[in-house]
This record gives C-alpha cells, sequence and structure tokens, in this order.
RNA sequence: GGACGCGUAGCUCAAUUGGCAGAGCAUUCGACUCUUAAUCGACAGGUUGAAGGUUCAAUUCCUUCCGCGUCCA
C-alpha cells in the first residue's frame, strides 16, 4: 500500500491528527465521520466568485468600512495551498477552481467564547498542506495589500454558533513542493489528479478544451445541424486508413472492433434523410504515439448535404476562425514560438505544395506536367536519386537548404524501397507529406488528392486520377481532412474490391469491404460533402501546448512495471 | 522500429578524475498575533529505476532490462 517508508510514516502522522480532529470535534458534539469527513459545507461564494467580485475593493475602502462597522462576511471551501503559524495566528492559502484566497487566523477572533477559541486554534494548528477545509469571517486588506478573509466567529444568517472553521479532508499524502510544483512529466500525467491542482496551466488548458468543444456544438447546432452518436464498436472499422483495436462480444461470441472513424455510419444517416449531422468522440487507431499521436484521440466529424468540398473549404474557415475568437477572443495563437492567424489562410492544390517546397538541391524541380502521365513521372522521379551532391543522412551541421534536401531524399528513399513506392498517386501524397507538411504552419488548405489514397472520395469531373479532396494544416500537421462524398454504390464496390487486392499486396491500412454501406448508398446518398477535425490537435493550436498528451487529461502510458514479488 | 537523452530523499535538484550520498522545500519537535518561496533553532528522512560486470572502491565506467522524453521512420 505504502511507496515508501517516509510514506507510510506521514501517513500514520495524518491518522494521529485525524484523531485530535475527531476528539476535538467530540466536544461539540461531532462523531469520529462527522468531525473528519463530513458530507457537505454551506459555503455562501466561490473563491473565483469572490475574486470578481472583490478585487477592485482598495485597502482605503476596507479600513473606511469596518470603521463605520460594515462587514462582507464570506463562507468558502478550498484546498490549504499553504499554511503558516506565528505562535498565536497564522495565514493559510485555499484553492478552489485554480484560484486561491488567503486566510488570516487569529486566536482571538476564531470563537465566540474562550474555550470556543481555544479548539478552533487546535484545529488550525492540526491542519497540513492538501486539507480541505470551510472558512468564514470577513473581507479585509493585509499591511502588503493583499485581499484576505479575517476568519471569525461572525453572525453569517444560518451559521450562529458554528465553528469559525469547518474541517472537510485530510490529504494523507505529501504534496510535491510548493514553490517547483510537479515537474516530472511521467509523474504529471500518471498522477494527473495532483497536476491539475498544483500546477494551475494544467486547469486552463482542459477549460479551454471544453470552450473549444462548447464553441463547435454552437457553430454547427446554429447551422441546422444535428448532433448524433453512432457506434464506437463495430464489425467493421472503417472510414479511414488505420489498424483498429479488436475486442470481442461475449453474449454474442462476435469480433467487434473499436471504430477507427464514424464516417460510413454518419454517411448512412444522411441516407437517412439527416442532411446536416455531426458527431464528436473517440476514435481508436492502433498505431504509434508521439506528440501529434495518441491511440485515442477525440474527433468532429460533420456531413453536409447538398454540398461539395469547396463548400467545405469556406465552412472550415469560419469554423476555425470563430471557434478561436470563441475560446481566446482572437484569432492569434502562438505555437512552437511562432505566431499564428487562424483567419487568414492559404491555398494550394497538392500538386502546387510539391513545387513550391520542393528542395532548391534536389534535383530537376517538378511542374504540373510532371504529375500528369506515369510513365513521365517516373523518369522524373528516377532523375532526382541521380542528383549526386545529396546522398547524406541529414545532420545539424548542414544548412537549411542542404538539410531540407537530404531530409526530404532520405524520407523518399525509405517510401520507394516499401510496397507503396509503385503507385504514382500513392508517391505523390507520400512525397507531399514529406516535403510540404513541416512547412504549413500558417493556416493551409491543400486541395485535390490522388485517387489511389481516396477510396471515399469523388473524383474530379475533369481529372479521372484526382478526387474533390482536401486536408487543412496548422503548426505542421494536419488538423482535418474533408471531401465530396463518392455517392455512386456501383463506384464504391469497384474502389473496396481494388483496397481488398491492395490488402493482399500487404497494406494492413487498407480499407475493408462494407456491404452494408455500399447497400446504403444504393438507396441514394444525395450529393454530400463530409469534414473530419482533431480536437486534440486543434487544442494543441489553441493553448500553445507542444505535445498532444497535454491536451489530453489520461494519455496512454505503460503500466508501471510491478515490483518483484517477495518470495 | 531506429538514434539520442534522462531516472539520486515525498517534491525540485547537487555530488570535482571512480574515493565517507548532500541541499532547499515538505514532514516531526520548539519559538513567534500582518505572513506570503515567512523567519529562527533542532531532529529525522536513501536498495542512487532493476539485475549483472570491471575495480581495493561505482551515483559515476561497461552490459542487459524497465519506465519516461525528444527527434527520425
Amino acid at each position: 500500500m505504502y511507496e515508501s517508508q517516509f510514506e507510510e510514516k506521514l501517513y500514520n502522522e495524518r491518522r494521529e491528527k485525524l484523531r485530535q480532529i475527531a476528539a476535538l470535534g467530540q466536544k461539540a458534539g461531532l462523531s469520529f465521520a462527522e468531525a473528519t469527513y463530513p458530507n457537505s459545507y454551506a459555503a455562501t461564494i466561490t473563491i473565483p466568485e469572490l475574486r470578481a467580485k472583490y478585487d477592485a475593493l482598495t485597502a482605503e475602502q476596507f479600513t473606511a468600512d469596518l470603521e463605520a462597522g460594515k462587514k462582507i462576511e464570506v463562507s468558502i471551501a478550498g484546498r490549504i495551498m499553504a499554511i503558516r503559524v506565528q505562535g498565536k495566528a497564522g495565514f493559510a492559502q485555499l484553492q478552489q477552481a485554480g484560484q486561491r484566497m488567503q486566510l488570516y487566523v487569529r486566536k482571538d477572533d476564531v470563537g465566540t467564547s474562550p474555550e470556543q477559541s481555544d479548539a478552533a486554534f487546535a484545529l488550525y494548528k492540526l491542519l497540513d498542506l492538501g486539507d480541505h477545509i470551510g472558512a468564514r469571517g470577513f473581507l479585509f486588506r493585509t499591511r502588503t495589500g493583499e485581499l484576505t478573509v479575517h476568519v471569525s466567529a461572525i453572525s453569517l444568517a444560518g451559521h450562529q454558533g458554528k465553528p469559525a472553521l469547518t474541517f472537510l479532508a485530510k490529504a494523507m499524502l505529501a504534496l510535491p513542493d510548493k514553490f517547483h510544483g510537479l515537474e516530472d512529466t511521467e509523474l504529471r500525467y500518471r498522477q494527473r489528479y495532483v497536476d491539475l491542482f498544483v500546477n494551475p496551466d494544467v486547469r486552463d488548458v482542459f477549460v479551454k478544451r471544453a470552450a473549444i468543444l462548447r464553441a463547435m456544438r454552437k457553430f454547427f447546432d446554429a447551422r441546422g445541424y444535428l448532433e448524433v452518436e453512432t457506434p464506437m464498436m463495430q464489425t467493421i472499422a472503417g472510414g479511414a486508413a488505420a489498424k483498429p483495436f479488436k475486442t470481442h462480444h461475449n453474449a454474442l461470441d462476435l469480433d467487434l472492433s473499436l471504430r477507427i472513424a464514424p464516417e460510413l455510419y454518419l454517411k448512412r444517416l444522411v441516407v437517412g434523410g439527416m442532411d446536416r449531422v455531426y458527431e464528436i468522440n473517440r476514435n481508436f487507431r492502433n498505431e504509434g504515439i508521439d506528440t501529434s499521436h495518441n491511440p485515442e484521440f477525440t474527433m468532429l466529424e460533420f456531413y453536409q448535404a447538398y454540398s461539395n468540398y469547396h463548400d467545405l473549404m469556406d465552412l472550415t474557415q469560419e469554423l476555425i476562425a470563430f471557434v478561436a475568437t470563441e475560446v481566446n477572443g482572437t484569432t492569434l495563437t502562438t505555437f512552437n514560438g511562432v505566431e499564428i492567424d487562424l483567419s487568414k489562410w492559404t491555398k494550394l492544390s497538392m500538386r502546387e505544395a510539391i513545387i513550391k517546397w520542393w528542395p532548391k538541391l534536389l534535383g530537376e524541380r517538378p511542374n504540373e506536367e510532371t504529375f500528369s502521365i506515369p510513365s513521365k513521372f517516373f523518369k522524373w522521379f528516377e532523375g532526382v536519386f541521380k542528383t549526386p551532391s545529396v546522398s547524406k543522412m541529414p545532420t545539424s551541421e548542414m544548412n537549411a537548404d542542404e538539410y531540407d534536401a537530404a531530409r526530404v531524399k532520405l524520407g523518399l528513399v525509405l517510401n520507394v524501397a516499401s510496397p507503396i513506392g509503385n503507385d504514382m498517386g500513392k508517391l505523390i501524397a507520400a512525397m507531399f507529406e514529406i516535403i510540404a507538411e513541416p512547412h504549413l504552419i500558417q493556416p493551409t488548405i491543400i486541395y485535390d488528392f490522388p485517387l489511389a489514397v481516396s477510396p471515399l472520395s469523388k473524383i474530379k469531373p475533369d481529372e479521372p486520377d484526382w478526387v474533390e479532396r482536401f486536408e487543412f494544416y496548422i503548426g505542421g500537421f494536419e488538423i482535418g481532412n474533408a471531401f465530396s462524398e463518392l455517392n455512386d454504390p456501383d463506384d464504391q464496390r469497384a474502389r473496396f474490391e481494388a483496397q481488398l487486392l491492395e490488402r493482399e499486396r500487404g497494406d494492413d491500412e487498407a480499407h475493408a469491404m462494407d456491404e452494408d454501406y455500399v447497400r446504403a448508398l444504393g438507396y441514394g446518398l444525395p450529393p454530400t460533402a463530409g469534414e473530419g477535425v482533431g480536437i486534440d490537435r486543434l487544442t494543441m493550436v489553441l493553448t500553445g501546448s507542444k505535445s498532444i498528451r497535454d491536451v489530453i487529461l489520461f494519455p496512454l502510458l505503460r503500466p508501471q512495471s510491478a515490483k518483484p514479488a517477495e518470495e
């Protein structure tokens, strides 16, 4: 039970203090439970409310009011984050909802009689960092100007005769360093309950995360979208290229996957006449973990009938600017030290992006024509690898141009060696990610994707190898993905069959056949556009968080290895 | 999956070339009725992530493993 002798000793000391607190309570007629772990406390105001209401009152006003016999009486509750005793008086700071309020406790004032004062001050001396207490008294400013509750047995309505200090719960464990807080990243994630009350910035991130979700719902509700919930356990995990988690339903003896995307169910709803739907919930992808990937993550997906991807490009720009303004009051944000304006967007086709960001030193820069005919493309592509000046691994000694060329070449070599190397569309998409993605810091829409990587998107009328799809990027990574939905059931069946061939060739992220989805399309899906937005990544951008794990309350961690069993 | 880095008291961190494992905060005891990283005095707190190796001697060097982080794929 105890992780160290230190903890065991502390637990025993705190238990002894609880016994003493109970003994004090007994004199006032309280049971052990009522004195040590009471089940409620009647505060008249929260600490954030108190600060908002009285922070502006000056010391002169307080002094004048007090001399005139007017006292602002309050009753508050919170966790003790600082406590000092100086003989027969002391100061403490209570924290509630991330904000603090100082208490001033004088032995002379905490009771209505000497006996009550003795007992109340004895209780004060039994308090530890981390304990929860309730306190009542009147407001004043200290000599140094800090707004403080002077704890006293005042006649606040409903509190007559009750003590000025009420013990509410004990911290049996030691709090982290009061100045540095909890800095060890691993401990912060494992023990988020400590991180949250010790490091105020952490709480702010999750308050903002909630504000982002609220803003999204406001945005879509106002536009006539219906919020829905579709299955997270699916027999066929579809709607994205990813490996699912497997699970099993015992009563049905049924293998199930956790969903990798809600996409196919949401489009079934559009077939069913729900013209505008959105869902905000978790997706699960069985993949590695890094600063922008967590195996479970939150996605917003929305679908809109009678629309195409151009409509969604406009809507996306509105959405992101709206959410930023609702959450931060501005479209400006700082991410990785760079100021980003979420109201200023760039649009580039995928081909334009590759051409634009093609490394200076890496062979012949491609042009629009390069991507038109496979024979032409592969001839050019081979030429790129004959660039003798670029053959080393990227290193920190290189200048920016050298580094970029080496980085891209290495990425391309690794991809050509993999099974996707022989398909022009897949190669172009991979090339785009390697070449352009790191440059897409300011909001950028990348449109028109190769058919080969887009089994659910509608083909461009004038370019049969390209589809009406876009992704948008902020801060150097993908935030969202959208397209005109493929609604021809024959074409969809053919695409799924092509995906099955890819799967046979070893691509375990290729899409599975979903007969029921094709059947749904058989009833007629109107022209529809749909989009997915990564909430975690958007939260990173709007809160300036470097790692996705800083915007997820309990990120996945490997369990700590069990201590060696005692023989 | 690969490279690099980190792991020392509850927390935050030191430890010289391989030479007695330390400090601050927190805890315990004492003093103090406007402090705020309160102050002053005293005490206590350790399997240096784990296992093995080299050595007279290992927190330090080597190997393996565990956990975390950053970058790359």
